[in-house]
DNA sequence: CTGATGACCAAACTATGATATTGGTCACAC
DNA sequence: GTGTGACCAATATCATAGTTTGGTCATCAG
């Protein structure tokens, strides 16, 4: 069995139709992409598709959780870090803006402002994002909380939720390029009231 | 000159046209209020309408700004208060869950989900909200600065843009009916780490 | 003369029927 | 036993005819 250069490898079919599906979804997004499209680029026969995804949804889903992964890979690192927790807030943050802004198949499912994907997949794929970034916050509060460096008295499901909705506010306005301010001194101003708060320190 | 209670008084057609129109749209939506709608319950002609208003955007706007200027007066007796900064801030979302989620006509162009308003004169009318109320929290956190119980460290400008989109984020939740967590819990911990932050605190 | 009116019209929208496309199925071939 | 692609119901798209509407302005009334 020589399984060398040849670009039709004999890998598995699931596979080679999740790569297959990967790279006909980010061409043409998910509403115009067709499971012929798919099946002709694996080399299988349509109904092959059904032998190891459910649906076209399906499918569609395990590419986005996969590409989710490599955007969590990264994150989990910073979570991982050693510095304040709201400066590992803002890395997340910024890290996000940067993914998001390269990854255009992530991008339109979460924000579902282009036409390459929306209705029930569309809501599907952004509410997984979602509960996964959130539960990285979530992560981050916890160890915060354990190192001593997070208030105790803040609950970790609650202040997730809320620092969710935070750092998606200024994500979206980031891409968008619709913001007021400089994204800069955003960052930093979202920085400072989450880290210190407004009222007065007597620290 | 009788002028007792004849449904058809003698006011000034720009008062009775903006009355109408707010009428209608408060129905029908701005995109199904036509022209003619406005001005037969005004009483007047069809071109009469453009006597006084350039175009039904324009008269949308008027409403628009009508409308949220009732809201402004209530909130700008928040602002005016004498509590901590952060409790002012929790009071404004809460007003403006309230009031928004009376007020079908301003929440439509707001929040863009409903089919009553689309396209740029939803995207004016959005703007012309967000600008009004970023002004009331700037207004409360320079208050809050010269009575010293704001960190003077924090920029006003980009702390009024960082807290609307947080305050927004929790108004929009709030009234999707779409929350992770109880909305007391959300307010409660927004108060919290806008007010004091994530770090421990040594006062 | 001045201001109000509503008929008019180009542009936009809607409804309808015909046609094309596509996700999923399964009988058939190997 | 496994993979295939023809088939089909459901959905989407397109073309066309008909309707509606925002804005204009000639006309009329006061």
């Amino acid at each position: 069995m020589n399984e060398g250069s040849d670009s039709r490898q004999p890998s598995a079919p699931d596979r080679r139709l999740a790569a297959a599906a990967e790279s006909q979804f980010r061409r043409f997004g998910y509403k115009r992409t067709t499971i012929d499209d798919i099946t002709a680029e694996a080399g299988t026969g349509k109904g092959s598709l059904y032998l190891h995804f459910e649906s076209k949804q399906a499918i569609y889903m395990a590419v986005v959780e996969a590409s989710l992964e490599r955007f969590v890979e990264a994150a989990s690192r910073l979570v991982d870090g050693s510095e304040p927790v709201p400066t590992r807030l803002r890395s997340l943050v910024e890290l996000t803006i940067e993914h998001y802004g390269h990854d255009e198949l992530l991008c339109a499912s979460l924000f579902g402002r282009s036409g390459l994907v929306d209705g029930e997949v569309a809501r599907m794929a952004a509410d997984f994002q979602r509960t996964r970034i959130r539960d990285l916050i979530r992560e981050l509060i916890v160890i915060g909380q354990r190192e001593r460096s997070v208030r105790a008295h803040v609950n970790a499901d609650a202040a997730a939720a809320v620092l969710f909705e935070i750092g998606w506010a200024v994500v979206r306005t980031a891409l968008e390029g619709d913001s007021q301010i400089p994204l800069e001194q955003a960052l930093t101003t979202l920085n400072e009231i989450v880290g210190l708060g407004l009222l007065p320190r007597h620290d």
